[in-house]
DNA sequence: TCTGGGGTCCTAGGACCC
DNA sequence: TCTGGGGTCCTAGGACCC
C-alpha cells in the first residue's frame, strides 16, 4: 500500500495491518457537564455560552429544538431564551476541562492507547479487540463513563479515523442504534455512505465542499469512489487521504503521546471598547502573564512574541484599524515578568488614539523547551531568580486559585474595566475548595 | 550566441477543527 | 449596546546557499 503522506513517517508503524477505531464524545459536552451537577437541567433547555458570553457554543437537543444554532450571538437569543425558559450558562472551562480528563480515565480502561482529540472527544484503539466485541466493548465503556462521570455519550467504530467520526455522526443522528455505530461491516458501511451527504465528512469545510460540489459530489460515497490522484490535483494531499481513508485504507494512526506543542495563544474581546491606551497595555499585560504560566505549565519557552489588537467589524460607523507587531527577546523565557514588559513595549509601539479597539491578544509561535533552549551572550536574563519567583507565583495560584498573586501591571480584578465577563457561570464544583457542591443527608 | 540545478528555510495565507 | 478562543496542517513563493 502507498502511503499517502506529505512527508516520510513512521509514526504510523501500524498502518496497513487491520485497524480499529473507536471515536468516543460527549453529548452536549458542556451542558452535560452543568447537568452533571444540577438534576433540575435534565431535560430542560441548557446552553453554554462562549468567551465573554458572546454566542451559543453548546446546546441540548431541547434548546436545538428551539432552534438555538451553534455559534449564534446571545443578543440574538436572549428574548428567546427568557421565554422558553432556556438555561443559560456562561463557559465554566475549569469544570468542563476537570470533568474531560475523568471521562478519559475511564477511556483508558478499556484500551491502552487512546488519543485525547479535544475536550469532548477521544479517540480509543480497538485494533486489538475481535470485530464481533467492539460493540459490545463501546457499549459497555458508554455506561461505564454515565455511571463513574455522569456524562453521556456517543461512540463511532470504524477502520480509520474518518470513518469512525463518520460512524459517530450517525450514532448522535440516530437514538435507536443506541448511542453507539459500528462501521466495521463492508456493506453496511457502504449502504450508510450512500446516504449521508458529504459535508458532514471530517475534514471537509465550505472550501472543499465546493470543489466537492463541482466534482459532481453529493454523498460520501461519491468522495470515496473519486480518483485519489484528482483529489489529489485539487485538494492536496488531504483530499487524497481523505478518499483513502472513506476506503477503509488508514492513513492517520493515533497520536498517543501529546505531541509538544507549537504555539501559544492568549486573546480575548472586551467586554467594553478601549481606546486608552493605559487601558490596552494592563489587558495585554495581563494576557501576558497568562501566556507565561502556560509555558511554564509545559517547560516551554518564547523568544519572541506577537501583539495584535484591532476594532469591530461590527462597529460599521467607526475607523477600523488592525495591527500587530513582533517583540524579540534576547533569549527564550516563559518569566511573566518579562512577558510582561515585552507585551506593553508592543503595544505602545503600535497603539494610535481615536479608534474603539474591540480585541487584543499576544501569540507565540515556534515555543522551544526552555531548558533545552539557546542562552543569550548579552542580555540574559536571570534564571535561577525569575524562575524561583515564577514558581512562588505559581505555587499560590494553584493553591489559593488562578489570579491570588497577580503582577500590579496586569491590574487587579476589580479595577479591570476590559476584562471579559462571565456572568451567568456555574461553581467551579471539582476545582475549587470553597465551590464544592454541598449535599445533606439525613 | 550565451546566464544551472538543486537544496533548505522561512513566512504568509488558506483551510479546517473543536 | 451585544457577534469566542485556540489550535493544526498544507502549500506557494521568496531568500539564500553551494
Amino acid at each position: 500500500m502507498a502511503m499517502v503522506t506529505s512527508q516520510s513517517s513512521s509514526k504510523a508503524s501500524r498502518v496497513g495491518s487491520v485497524r480499529s477505531f473507536a471515536l468516543s464524545d460527549g453529548n452536549s459536552f458542556y451542558c452535560s457537564c452543568e447537568r452533571v451537577f444540577d438534576p433540575r437541567l435534565a431535560r430542560v433547555p441548557v446552553i453554554v455560552l462562549s468567551n465573554n458570553d458572546g454566542c451559543a457554543i453548546a446546546r441540548t437537543p431541547e434548546a436545538k429544538a428551539l432552534g438555538i444554532r451553534m455559534g449564534e450571538p446571545w443578543f440574538k437569543i436572549r428574548q428567546l431564551c427568557r421565554s422558553e425558559g432556556v438555561r443559560v450558562y456562561s463557559s465554566n472551562y475549569a469544570l468542563y476541562g476537570d470533568m474531560s480528563s475523568r471521562v478519559n480515565e475511564v477511556y483508558r480502561r478499556f484500551s491502552p492507547r487512546i488519543e485525547v482529540y479535544s475536550i469532548d472527544e477521544s479517540f480509543v484503539d480497538l485494533s486489538d479487540v475481535r470485530e464481533t466485541e467492539r460493540a459490545e466493548l463501546a457499549r459497555d465503556m458508554r455506561e461505564t463513563v454515565r455511571k463513574w462521570t455522569g456524562i453521556p455519550t456517543c461512540v463511532g467504530i470504524g477502520p480509520t479515523r474518518t470513518l469512525s467520526k463518520l460512524a459517530n455522526h450517525i450514532a448522535k443522528k440516530h437514538p435507536e442504534l443506541g448511542g453507539v455505530c459500528d462501521l466495521t461491516d463492508e456493506q453496511e458501511r457502504a449502504a450508510w455512505m450512500g446516504l449521508i451527504p458529504m459535508q458532514e465528512i471530517w475534514g471537509v469545510g465550505p472550501a472543499t465542499a465546493r470543489k466537492l460540489e463541482a466534482a459532481g459530489c453529493d454523498s460520501v460515497a461519491d468522495v470515496r469512489d473519486l480518483d485519489p490522484r484528482m483529489a489529489r490535483k485539487s485538494m492536496t494531499v488531504v483530499g487524497e487521504r481523505l478518499v483513502y481513508e472513506l476506503r477503509g485504507i488508514a492513513c492517520l494512526d493515533l497520536e498517543t503521546v501529546a505531541p509538544t506543542r507549537k504555539g501559544c495563544a492568549v486573546t480575548r474581546s472586551f467586554s467594553d471598547r478601549v481606546e486608552d491606551l493605559a487601558v490596552m497595555e494592563q489587558a495585554v499585560a495581563a494576557h501576558a502573564s497568562r501566556l507565561a504560566e502556560k509555558l511554564r505549565a509545559q517547560a516551554l519557552g518564547t523568544d519572541h512574541v506577537t501583539i495584535f489588537f484591532h476594532t469591530s467589524e461590527h462597529d460599521r460607523d467607526g475607523p477600523q484599524r488592525s495591527v500587530s507587531t513582533v517583540v524579540t527577546l534576547p533569549e527564550a523565557s516563559n518569566d511573566g515578568l518579562v512577558l510582561l514588559k515585552a507585551a506593553k513595549f508592543g503595544v505602545r509601539r503600535i497603539w494610535r488614539d481615536g479608534y474603539r479597539y474591540s480585541k487584543a491578544g499576544i501569540i507565540s509561535t515556534d515555543l522551544v523547551p526552555l531548558e533545552a533552549s539557546q542562552r543569550a551572550l548579552i542580555g540574559a536574563f536571570d534564571r535561577e531568580r525569575g524562575g524561583a519567583l515564577m514558581d512562588a507565583v505559581d505555587a499560590c495560584n494553584r493553591r489559593f486559585g488562578r489570579g491570588a498573586v497577580v503582577s500590579a501591571a496586569a491590574g487587579l480584578e476589580r479595577e479591570r474595566s476590559w476584562s471579559t465577563k462571565f456572568e451567568m457561570r456555574s461553581p467551579r464544583y471539582t476545582t475549587r475548595l470553597d465551590e464544592m457542591p454541598v449535599v445533606a443527608a439525613c
